[in-house]
DNA sequence: ACATTAATTGTGT
DNA sequence: ACACAATTAATGT
């Protein structure tokens, strides 16, 4: 594949070209394989060895937690222009995953093998900055999860679901069911049920079957 | 076009 | 939480 260098080059160019300074560019283009993902592809899964740190383009990665009753945790997206912070940690200490991540969105994602990645750290600082901010940015995130987790209740729980997926998307309409919604929050469909009729009566939403539309202001 | 069926959604207890 | 009713989409005839 020589074109493959091409590719990367070209792909890096529009989402990290403000990134990474140009080294490093010219490195990941010598090194990082593109590739695509469709929706329901298993990027990597519980056990797994971390071969690769995936760069994402575009599209949606859902990241997922098996807990003690093995159901799945929702724990976060990734979306354009983020990597997995957390598999940096696998890496680093050649450890297996502990995560999930499915891909929720067509995407496509740019490899870098993971013994790359110990080097770049200490030759590049636009690295080090991608790495702790993305770390950063995961935390954050986490604290939020966790805060709307205690004290929010399912109401805004699921209205905050429902903005993450328009984000995803990029439509106000999300083709889900209510039990989706339900595994993803760890709820039942029934109160999901109850609740999304809930918004659809004061006018936030409305539903159809395999999908919800937000209105505008939502 | 109609009937059958399976999946999804709605509601009362 | 459970059970059941109602609605919808898909499929076959």
């Amino acid at each position: 594949m020589e074109n493959n260098k091409e590719i990367v080059r070209k792909k890096m160019n529009t989402t990290f070209s403000k990134v990474f300074e140009k080294e490093l560019l010219d490195e990941i283009s010598e090194i990082g394989v593109y590739k695509n993902f469709i929706k329901g592809d298993t990027l990597i899964n519980f056990g797994d060895e971390m071969i690769h740190i995936p760069l994402i383009l575009n599209g949606a990665i859902k990241i997922t937690k098996e807990d003690e009753n093995d159901d799945e945790i929702l724990l976060y997206y990734l979306e354009k222009g983020d990597t997995c912070a957390i598999s940096f940690v696998n890496c680093i200490n050649q450890n297996k995953s502990v995560f999930r991540g499915v891909v929720e969105k067509n995407s496509e994602c740019i490899l870098i093998p993971v013994h790359k990645i110990e080097n770049w750290l200490i030759n590049y600082k636009s690295w080090r900055h991608f790495i702790i901010d993305s770390y950063h940015f995961r935390l954050i995130e986490m604290v939020e999860t966790i805060k709307s987790l205690t004290f929010m209740k399912l109401d805004d729980r699921i209205q905050n679901y429902l903005k993450q997926q328009v984000k995803i998307v990029k439509k106000d309409t999300i083709v889900i069911t209510h039990q989706q919604i339900a595994d993803d929050l760890n709820s039942s469909r029934v109160v999901i049920s109850r609740i999304l009729k809930k918004l659809e009566n004061m006018g936030e939403i409305v539903l159809g079957r395999n999908k919800i539309t937000v209105s505008k202001s939502f």
